[in-house]
DNA sequence: TTGTTACTGGACCATGTGGTCCATAACGAA
DNA sequence: TTCGTTATGGACCACATGGTCCAGTAACAA
């Protein structure tokens, strides 16, 4: 062995998400993920592969990374979990109308724009939404044990409900610049806990 | 005044929708554009100005024929206003599950490649959603007018939350093969009908 | 027949595309 | 010091990109 690897992996592959994320697939380039990521494109296909490649090591990393936790830490840091899942959607609201934060969510961009062109894409994008399905389907079984969450609801057709509705309210909200339509639609969407 | 317009613009024009429809505005060559339109590059630049031009024009087009009608449409078509909406719901989880056309909703792949990147676009998306709320709105209320759907509700809370639903699921849809998840979804959606 | 117009095909443009290759440099371990 | 490895920058590739321009052709109205 001689001298180890001295850019981080990690780090290039975080800024390639984000450029991914911004820009959406087709209309990145290689330049400008070159440049976000801070290597020589040398460097960028004798690690990487190919910009595809790339892009699918991208979806894994917001799957490990971001999808995994930011619902779920989310719920694990409300005070319970009906409160968890309102935080989320008023949150998406309020990042979505305020600042000039409008990306959304990075994996429901990409199913948005590539999932049915991309198979390899596709399982990676569906892990994703399933992963979102699950912390939904964990915080609604604690909403019902603690009785905020109707207890005669079916969990697992209420996460699936939700995922839905909050992919749906990122959609809205691109295009929607009024924060009532959003609001709206959130209450709507939060009165099916009761 | 000498010879007439020879080429079918509007035919020409619906032929690019179907095309940016299917492969996305960024992913979309002019080599895509006028094979689809049938007229050479010449003709492309001297009616339409340009890839961006005409790509407005489409969702101008959608938003004139496809949008307006196929929401209203079906709930006309439909036996109760509220069996209008239900119908446009299974629909969506047939069309996009069983055959091979996942394209969705052209507004809404729209919303979420371009929407935020492009203003000009964004001002005629937003139409685009604006007019499914309104046509839901009005199913809305005339369900309600008929009893079949809780008079409680603030319709147009409802509709807002319906246009959300349906892209949701229509963002699920392209991703997730599986029609319980949207089933699932659909299900408690129609729920909040009662 | 003539004039006007609609349209075409192809040449041409600069630049960008994803991707390969390689000589060279930096550096750490043996 | 030597050797193996990681990295770089730049040359190079073929082709695609959106876009302009124009000579030529086809069709119709007067």
């Amino acid at each position: 062995m001689a001298r180890p690897r001295q850019f981080n992996t990690d780090e290039a592959l975080e800024q390639a998400m984000q450029v991914f994320w911004a820009k959406g697939y087709e209309a990145t380039s290689l330049h400008d993920l070159i440049g976000a990521m801070g290597i020589s494109k040398s460097s960028f296909y004798d690690t990487f592969g190919s910009k595809h490649e790339l892009f699918l090591a991208t979806i894994d990393r917001y799957n490990e990374t971001v999808s995994s936790c930011s619902v779920s830490r989310a719920i694990d840091a409300a005070p319970s979990p009906r409160a968890g899942i309102e935080c989320i959607f008023r949150g998406v609201v309020e990042c979505m109308t305020k600042d000039g934060d409008k990306r959304g969510c990075y994996v429901s961009n990409c199913a948005s724009e590539v999932a049915w062109h991309d198979e390899a894409a596709a399982g990676r994008i569906a892990e994703g939404i399933e992963c979102m399905e699950t912390s939904f389907h964990r915080a609604v079984r604690q909403g019902q044990e603690q009785g905020e969450i109707g207890k005669d609801k079916d969990p697992r057709a209420l996460a699936r409900f939700l995922t839905g509705a909050l992919n749906g309210l990122l959609v809205m909200a691109k295009a929607h610049s009024n924060p009532r339509a959003l609001q709206d639609m959130v209450r709507v969407t939060l009165d099916t806990l009761d």
